[in-house]
DNA sequence: CTTGACTCTGTACCATGGTACAGGCCTTAT
DNA sequence: ATAAGGCCTGTACCATGGTACAGAGTCAAG
């Protein structure tokens, strides 16, 4: 019979490619399970606990918060959870990268509008930059928008 | 001759859109010039303490961070500053937000293969989704790209 | 058996952009 | 003259995702 391995913090992180802090947070937030101790009072983590941290990593990588990462565990966890339930969170945070996304293209419009109606050559006095975020043009008019 | 208008905090604070602790937070950061006093301690803002409140507030609705608008109002103020140095800001904070927007679609795509690969019908043990996060198949995989 | 590396808890701190009091003073309209 | 409302300072708190100690205890190699 094998003996399931155990790793002390520090190399738990290691495993996990995270700091150990994040390790000891991650535990306060709940995100893992508490793991076990030994006598001295150092915790114990098994393999389990390791991918659930990278796990964690992953999905913070797809642009989850800790506290839809957390949800996101617990329909994993819970027995009633189909896969449409997590095919629907996953649409949900599509939805939200759809509209960062139309932000920032909004953004960058703008940046580029401002930064071609500057020559670079005009005193600071004439920069039609200023004038936009000061309100006084057309281009600035619409910040807002 | 005309005396310059000359606002209480409340007033300042309707007229330039914003919650009356975000002047006295803008104040504590040093993004606006100390106001005049009242004798009484009450702060007196003229229209260009307004003005500037407003333009601080179009710059952050083009992404720009409080420190960066720093940076900003202090070449708007600096004799030495020629257009060409407004143009440089806005043209870095163009790149910020293309790299933003690169991260974003990236990240996009990932959950759309993602969604794509999940029939939303079968058991959650079976989902890919929840595979690809423990990193258990190609998309997965490709997570920290 | 010593020593250095590791871990423990608890608390404070970082950036970011504010918001929310408490307790007290001031203004203004009636 | 009085009462409601506005304003003052100082401090603490919100979310987000951690990081950084201090001071004490523990483990493991030599």
């Amino acid at each position: 019979m094998t003996v399931k391995s155990q790793y002390k913090i520090g190399k738990a992180a290691s495993l996990a490619g995270v700091n150990i802090e994040t390790i000891r947070y991650y535990e306060r937030r709940n995100l893992i399970p508490e793991p076990d101790r030994m006598d001295s009072g150092y915790r114990l983590f098994s393999q389990r606990h390791v991918d659930q941290i990278r796990f964690i990593k992953r999905a913070q990588e797809l642009g989850f918060t800790l506290s839809e990462i957390d949800d996101l565990l617990n329909l994993k966890v819970d027995e009633g959870t189909s896969c449409s339930d997590i095919k629907h969170e996953a649409e949900q945070k599509y939805q939200d990268v759809v509209s960062k996304i139309e932000d920032l293209t909004r953004i960058k419009h703008t940046l580029t509008e401002l930064i071609d109606s500057c020559s670079g050559n005009g005193p600071k006095g004439d920069c039609p930059i200023l004038k936009a975020l000061e309100g006084k043009n057309e281009t600035g008019k619409n910040l807002r928008g």
